[in-house]
DNA sequence: TTCACTATTGGACGTGCGCGCAATAGAGTT
DNA sequence: AACTCTATTGCGCGCACGTCCAATAGTGAA
């Protein structure tokens, strides 16, 4: 196959596994797998990941911050906390993240017998906790959200869309996506004391 | 080792299946795993299960089916709405449950490449759900509930216990099991017009 | 054009997997 | 005590895995 630099192939070969583990699953992936994905050989993988694990960590650590990253960058468009929260929920709604919240689940799974990827996976869930807590926070100060327990708040909702995400992309067809949006815009406005509406109507544009 | 009758054996098989299940997750459990688990050898377990697939299959119905019906009992033993959700919520908060947790976990990571995973999986959440909204329909009936969305606050209801429950059990210390069983209460309690600790005091001995 | 460097190849190696099967042994019946 | 039935054994088969390594081939510098 075509020679590459050393950057660009360790990209490329970050992209196939990526690719195949969307299809098959992370611990499901194989070098083969990847390798037939770039149509090269197998071997060539060694060449860049001292290990498969090593690789796979990478994948998703790779997967979890660009998710995260994007999310930062749309609530950052926003001024208000009631904004921000809104650029925060219309980004969990999007369709496109389907992929990424299966890696999730594989993570969250493997967590239990995996130490690399629970402290990643950790890391990665606290990461999104405080994103929620700072803008509670700052909701409150400005007043436009009730003088509430920040940290609880913050947990529940994340664990509402996480638990309804999980639905959703687990068992296609229990809930409805319209639905899970919805009804978890209900539940964190009534957490936050905010009026109906107040989280779908304040969309900032992708 | 000592001959069995069929019927003690299969359970036999499915009970050591589930021991290795819980520590190395249902995917990594193999047929020399069992057997050694038993002190049997690997050729009986085919003498049983077709295959390593339907073995693994009944291992995960069986616990979960266990689970949902524990929780069943527990609530007929209270009679009014607001009891039988706290039985409901102090089986959820049984740290017992932890194990049986990682099942789910390893299941909704399974559902999006394994068909029969998937069904299975689907079908005891919606039950769980289910649950969920007889108590909190009946619950309005007789007034001791706010006039909600039953739909919309049963899957809010188990979305945000799955959530919490997902933190304590894949990462350990992040939330402590105290203060999750804390916020979950206090949001169900909200999103039902409850007051505050109505969910916590009315519990019933396990 | 030559040469050094290294990206890439392709297959070998050992391991562990699910599964199948002929041989063995224990329990119940006659 | 002889016999039948089948629970149980223990190993072999083919396959897929991660890893490794000597051989090959492109590319940029001299």
């Amino acid at each position: 196959m075509t020679r590459m630099n050393p950057g660009v192939r360790r990209q490329t070969i970050v992209e196939a596994a990526q690719a195949v583990a969307t299809r098959k699953g992370l611990s499901a992936t194989t070098v083969r797998d990847v390798a037939e994905e770039m149509g090269t050989s197998s071997g060539l993988i060694h060449h860049y990941f001292a290990s498969m694990d090593e690789l796979l960590a990478v994948v998703f650590a790779q997967v979890a911050q660009t998710d995260l990253s994007a999310t930062r960058e749309r609530m950052d468009l926003a001024d208000s906390p009631t904004g921000k929260l809104a650029a925060y929920f219309a980004a969990w709604a999007d369709p496109d993240n389907d992929e990424t919240f299966q890696f999730w689940l594989d993570a969250w799974s493997e967590a239990g017998r995996n130490d690399a990827v629970r402290e990643r996976s950790r890391d990665l869930n606290i990461e999104w906790q405080s994103l929620l807590s700072e803008v509670i926070r700052h909701g409150i100060e400005t007043g436009e959200f009730d003088d509430v327990d920040v940290e609880a708040t913050a947990w529940r909702a994340l664990s509402l869309l996480d638990g309804l995400s999980l639905q959703v992309v687990a068992h296609p067809a229990v809930i409805e996506r319209e639905k899970a949006a919805k009804w978890a815009a209900s539940g964190i406005e009534k957490d936050l004391g905010l009026s109906h509406g107040a989280l779908t109507e304040a969309i900032i544009p992708a």
